[in-house]
DNA sequence: TCTTATGCATAACTCACTTATGTATTGCTG
DNA sequence: CAGCAATACATAAGTGAGTTATGCATAAGA
């Protein structure tokens, strides 16, 4: 993504979305799948991803499953009731200011 | 606005995008044009918006006049050519930004 | 008269992010 | 088969665009 500024303020969104349309998914499958749900123009960063999931779980908002791959560790993240509610808010807002920029700049979007 | 978050990263774009579309403007008359225009969801606040637009004053991308009103002082604010040509660029920006998260949330706009 | 609106400005602080670093397993390629 | 890239987790230090707080001054309205 050009400016990463634009961003600020969207990971929870975007997480907690990814969540709610695809499911149980680990923190490293988030990344793949927005890269991909965005040809590669939004790269999540580790560090800022896991700190949002232990912060979402921490609220009750997520739950996780620790699965064992091979030697390997798999957290899966859940959304809870309240995660799910949270979700739909979240998007609504987003898209409620989209609505709103748009007005400001004068453009029209979809 | 809700959640002003969301609000980083724009502020560079509002600013410009409204000098451009409503010529020259003052610090005070930005924040009432874009209070009006977002319908009272956007209210820039004078520690944000008169750093950035000493800022962009001093990277060449707006011009000012002075003029004294009464006994009050108003510094106008105006686009250069390049001031015009960024402009554009992060409007278009935006829209790139709006049209990948609307891939990623899943969400139609307009 | 006193509160609100107009109009500018700067400094301290916040906090969501980036950058950097660390650990370890698995798969691919020359 | 050596070495690099990808997979998979995690945390800590640093950044920077914003908020909050403060300051000064004039004009208008209740």
């Amino acid at each position: 993504m050009h400016s990463p500024e634009l961003l600020k303020g969207t990971l929870q969104t975007i997480v907690l979305k990814v969540l709610k349309d695809h499911g149980k998914m680990y923190g490293y499958e988030i990344t793949q799948r927005v890269k991909e749900l965005s040809d590669g123009r939004i790269l999540l960063t580790e560090g800022a991803l896991y700190p949002t999931l232990h912060k979402l779980e921490a609220e009750g908002l997520l739950k996780t499953e620790v699965v064992n791959i091979g030697k390997r560790i798999r957290k899966y993240y859940l959304l809870t009731a309240p995660g799910k509610a949270l979700a739909k808010d979240r998007v609504s807002e987003f898209v409620d200011f989209i609505n709103t920029m748009s007005s400001v700049l004068q453009v029209k979007v979809g």
